[in-house]
DNA sequence: CTTGGACAGTCAACAAGGCTGACGTAAAAT
DNA sequence: ATTTTACGTCAGCCTTGTTGACTGTCCAAG
């Protein structure tokens, strides 16, 4: 089934991952529009992606897993709480659609942050099923010396990356989400907190 | 280290991924090009860089999940064949250390593989404590459909983004890695499996 | 040689956090 | 008014993470 080098045609290349080895052939300048290079997009580079997203993303998490620990809490608290803290007065189902998990996964680690009181759920005021979630301030803390934990690799890496990259990058992983929730998820990743 | 022209000063950011909606602060037509521009490295920058992460992995790993489902294999049973299948002949501590977990989750789904045929182990010739690990031809054909879900994405996403953007995706995915893990992760993501 | 420490891997028991299913209540549809 | 649908909750199961105790192997000091 499936190839070893099956080289499909692309444009698009990236000669090696990291800027430690030199741009192997960049062939610049091949009248091509938008990306420009013309080249192989071989497996091996398919997977180099793939990898790069595992070990970048195992190393990020570990950053807020430390702050997370000595709290009593986990992941799934920090994902619960982080969202929250952005959309305030979110309910419940968007919630579970934001982080694409089941409600009783959720409802689990949502409880325990309403009554540590990290979270303040009401009754919609408007639907009375619904219960809308808001962070209280113990929760923003929270949040804050979570982001705070994560943001300086961030700062760290894309102040070495540069601009360009960072662009590159933010470019291919907003490519890499669903396109059916592409739309919803950047309008909040771009949504300013403070507006 | 790692990468091209970096200065000390935050000489990036990127407004948004892609427009999904204009976000304040645009800059546009400051007269700076996209890439040139000094700008602030806020943490709303910042925080937008974690959470597309955060959403790109997710989406990338539903591809590999819908096929372990349905071989009755989780997302651990993924990473541990894959490696092996990387590396064969490594030891369990080698792939302890790659996918800094502990022994006994390793464990577990380890001697699934080995059962169900998926890899063999066999103890080190040198030194009998070891147990080398490769993968079996079924093992490697679960890598292949496995790949094959995830590299269907890479693709799409590569070739949208174009060959600037993934250079820009894989410069910052590696400078994200842990400084002490950096050098020996990148030698095995950029080593090639046919070499 | 042998003994003690270090190292590689295994096994047992437990906790976190996924999942499905059953259920009560509120709103909508008939 | 009654049925159907949607939202949130509760109970129980399974995968996969963790720590701790254990076996077997290697190597170095006595």
């Amino acid at each position: 089934m499936s190839s070893a080098d099956t080289p499909s045609r692309a444009r698009g290349a990236s000669p090696g991952p990291q800027g430690a080895r030199p741009p192997a052939a960049r062939m610049r300048g091949s009248g091509l529009n938008r990306g420009d290079q013309l080249l192989f997009l071989t497996d091996a580079q398919l997977r180099q992606g793939v990898e790069l997203m595992f070990f970048a993303y195992r190393d990020m998490i570990a950053d807020a897993d430390r702050v997370l620990e000595t709290r009593g809490y986990g992941r799934a608290h920090h994902r619960c709480l982080h969202f929250v803290w952005r959309r305030p007065g979110m309910s419940v189902s968007e919630l579970l659609d934001t982080l694409k998990v089941t409600k009783q996964s959720l409802n689990r680690v949502l409880r325990q942050l309403v009554e540590d009181g990290m979270i303040d759920s009401k009754v919609g005021p408007s639907d009375r099923r619904q219960r809308l979630l808001t962070a209280t301030p113990e929760g923003e803390a929270l949040v804050r010396s979570l982001s705070d934990a994560q943001n300086a690799r961030m700062r760290r890496v894309f102040m070495e990356a540069g601009a360009e990259a960072v662009q590159g990058f933010k470019t291919v992983l907003a490519d890499m989400i669903d396109e059916d929730s592409r739309e919803s998820v950047l309008a909040l990743v771009n949504d300013q907190p403070g507006a």
